[in-house]
Formats: C-alpha cells, sequence, structure tokens
DNA sequence: AGGCTTATTATACGCTCGAATAATTCGCGC
DNA sequence: GCGCGAATTATTCGAGCGTATAATAAGCCT
C-alpha cells in the first residue's frame, strides 16, 4: 500500500499550477481533451485535488479564462507604460498587440475556446464584457492623450469610435498575423498595422509609423 | 419489438440534415455537447445512422466547419456581386459582412469553435487557410477594381497591403459588432465599418461611405 | 518530538461517450 | 407485387467522464 509522496503547496501556488496545467490541455488538445484526470497529471497531482480547489471544474475553467484574457491586455498595457510620450505610447501598445507574445497560436487557440462558450455560459459572457471594456477603456485613454499632445481638438465622441475602429482593426491583425503566421513576416504585421492606424486617424504618413519623429 | 418507422432520404438529403443537427448542438451546447447521440436525436434519427454516412465524428466536424465558412463568405459575396459599379460592391461586400446573418452570435460561436481546433487538428488549420486565402482573393479583387473605376493607379503590392489591412478591420468589427452587440444600433457598426475603410484607403470622406455620389 | 489539521491520494460510482455489430424495414427495379 | 440491397434502428462494449467519499501522510504549532 505504498501511497505516492507529495508537496504540500500553498494556496496560491496551487491553484495557478491547477490554472496552468488546464491552459496547456485545452491548447493541445482543446476543451474536449481538457479532463480532470488530463489536467491533474498535467500538473502533478491526482485528479481529487481539483474540487479541493475548485468547486466544480466549470469554475477552474473560469478561472483559466481569466488569466488568458489579463495575460493579453497586461503584456499590451506593459509595453506602453514604457513609452515616453503619448505618441510612443500608443505606438507600442499597436506594436505589442501584433507582436508575440500576444500574437502565439497557443493564445489564440486558447481565446477562441472560450469565446465559443460564451454563446453557452453567461458566466464566460462576463468574463469577456469586462475585459473588452477595459481593453477599449485603455485604447481610448491612450488615443485621448496622444491627441492632445498632438493639439488636435477632438470630441469624445469622435476618440470613441476611433477607438472602436482601431480596436477592431487591432483585433483583427492579430487574428490574421496569429492564424496566417507563416504569410507575414516578423515586423511586417507590426509596420502595416502602424500605417493602417495612422491612416484611420487621418494622420499624415509617418506621423506615427515612423521610427523616430 | 415495435421498431421506430423511419424515412430513407437520399444521401445528399441526409449528409445535409446531418450537418445542420451539428451545428445547432455546437452552436447550442459547445463542442463537448456535440456528440454523436445529441447529434443524430437533433436530426430525428438514431446515433448509428451517422457512421453510415461519415466515417468518424471528426469528419463529420470537418464537414461542418466548411459548411459554416462557406456559409458566411458566400454571404457577403451575394451581396456584393449585386452592386452596379465597383464602388458599390465593395460597399455592399463591407457592409455585408458587418450586417446579419454574418453577424449572429450562432454564427461567431461556431466560427470560434472551430478556430479553436486549428491548432489541434491540422486538418482544421487547411480547412481554415483555404477559406482564408479565398476570402482576401475576394477582397483584393473588389479594391483593385475600385481603385482601377476610380483611375487611382496602385501597384499590386500596395494593393495586397490594403486587403490585408481591410481585412483585419472587417473581422476585427465583426467580431466586436458580434461579441458587443447589445452596445451597437443596428447600422452604426456599418457606418463605421465604411468610415473607417475609407480611412484606411485614405479616400476623401464621403468617397466610399456616402449614400450616393 | 509528537499531535492535529488538512492537503493530498486512492478508490468507487453512475453516466455518457464514440464505435462496432446485429437485426430490421424501407422502397426501388423487375 | 415481390424480392433484394441497403438505409436505418437497436443493442452492446469498453473506455473515460465528473464527482463523491474515505484513507493517508505532510508539516506547522507548541
Amino acid at each position: 500500500m505504498n501511497r505516492r509522496t507529495y508537496h504540500r503547496a500553498s494556496e496560491a501556488e496551487r491553484r495557478e499550477d491547477l490554472i496552468a496545467a488546464t491552459l496547456d490541455c485545452i491548447a493541445e488538445f482543446g476543451i474536449q481533451g481538457a479532463t480532470v484526470r488530463q489536467i491533474a497529471m498535467r500538473a502533478g497531482v491526482t485528479g481529487g485535488l481539483i474540487r479541493h480547489y475548485f468547486s466544480s471544474k466549470d469554475q477552474m475553467l473560469q478561472a483559466a479564462y481569466r488569466k488568458v484574457m489579463a495575460g493579453m491586455t497586461e503584456a499590451a498595457i506593459a509595453a506602453a507604460i514604457e513609452g515616453e510620450t503619448a505618441r510612443s505610447r500608443l505606438r507600442r501598445f499597436i506594436v505589442a498587440n501584433v507582436t508575440p507574445p500576444v500574437t502565439d497560436p497557443r493564445t489564440l487557440s486558447l481565446w477562441a475556446a472560450f469565446i465559443s462558450h460564451i454563446q453557452i455560459d453567461q458566466s464566460f459572457a462576463a468574463i469577456h464584457r469586462e475585459n473588452y471594456l477595459s481593453f477599449l477603456e485603455a485604447l481610448e485613454t491612450l488615443l485621448s492623450a496622444f491627441f492632445v499632445e498632438e493639439k488636435r481638438a477632438l470630441s469624445p465622441a469622435q476618440c470613441r469610435t476611433y477607438a472602436i475602429g482601431v480596436n477592431a482593426l487591432v483585433d483583427g491583425l492579430w487574428l490574421e498575423g496569429t492564424l496566417a503566421a507563416d504569410t507575414f513576416a516578423e515586423h511586417e504585421l507590426a509596420e502595416n498595422a502602424l500605417i493602417s492606424v495612422e491612416a484611420l486617424l487621418r494622420l499624415q504618413p509617418g506621423e506615427l509609423s515612423a521610427e523616430q519623429r
């Protein structure tokens, strides 16, 4: 009757491990293949432990969804705040969203798996909405600061319209660039993104895309 | 021992029914809920029949994926060819892609479910690639004809870059508009799409978006 | 150092899954 | 109108699912 020896981990640590394992399984085998047993094996524990940390498998999936979305927006925002001017911050934000690690087949696969569950489970819809709005707001803030810096007057409504358009463009390029990654060279996508955004905002060519000003 | 009475259908008819039932199940219960038994029940047959028409459940899923994608592109192309000028055809194509039935939560849910399987199963990747390229080509053709009509010289490379950008924008607006449908009024999205595309192509305001010219 | 809490393992249960096979009934060709 | 091929149903199988519960060992506290 030799039981497995094991290590007692802290709650935060263990939860994180389980969520990471969940994402690994979804990315590798799809949401169908992310079974309690597979996830537990990946995390190096036995299946029963999952129910000790999450009241159901579904709750664990929701936590995993939050993790994916947080990772994506945080990466972009982290890149943005490094910029010194509003122009640079906007530029960095856009580029980060069409550059690894955000453009990553695994990330896309995870994102899509959860998106397809929005219709089925309202809890996922709420998580999506939360993240969508916060992303849109971040973009709107960057845009508005940029226009102030450029001394260009812009109504809030106009700014919002721009934010929606830029958001769509960035999302779309992210999709294209990740799904057809082999079609685009590394920075080709980023260049296209900057040129497209500056056109969208009716800026002068180079006003946003040029390396230095 | 009363067996169910049944109707012998033609192969094409039966396959179509089964695929439609498959999509219904995926949309309603997710890809996890699209089980052989559920699908069969939805189609009004028994489970065994599926294996009579498809060598495996996976093959049926692939056929279903093709169906979804074909439906989306066909709807947009059908709208486009009704236009009398190149401008009108481009305009119609764009609007169709951000208007029902293309912008439909069910369609999005199906699309996302399959996208998330691209990484897992190469067969799905091939189907995606096929459709992406054909969509991009259709868009490129429309754009190129439009620029000819406008007597604006454009290198093929420039045209391709535009096609990639417009494709991204349309995809992104489709995503946003469907996922946050309640945020946008019916034609708000279409208007935004036209205005954004005309900015992207560096056209004069109204050159594409205005109702009449 | 030894007891107590509890994180973790182990095992079992009832259900549903995709697939295979056998039995039946439909409907076309003659 | 009947026989025969094949479309369809019915039934079965082993595997794997999520969950529940009991047994166990890890490691902090005093």
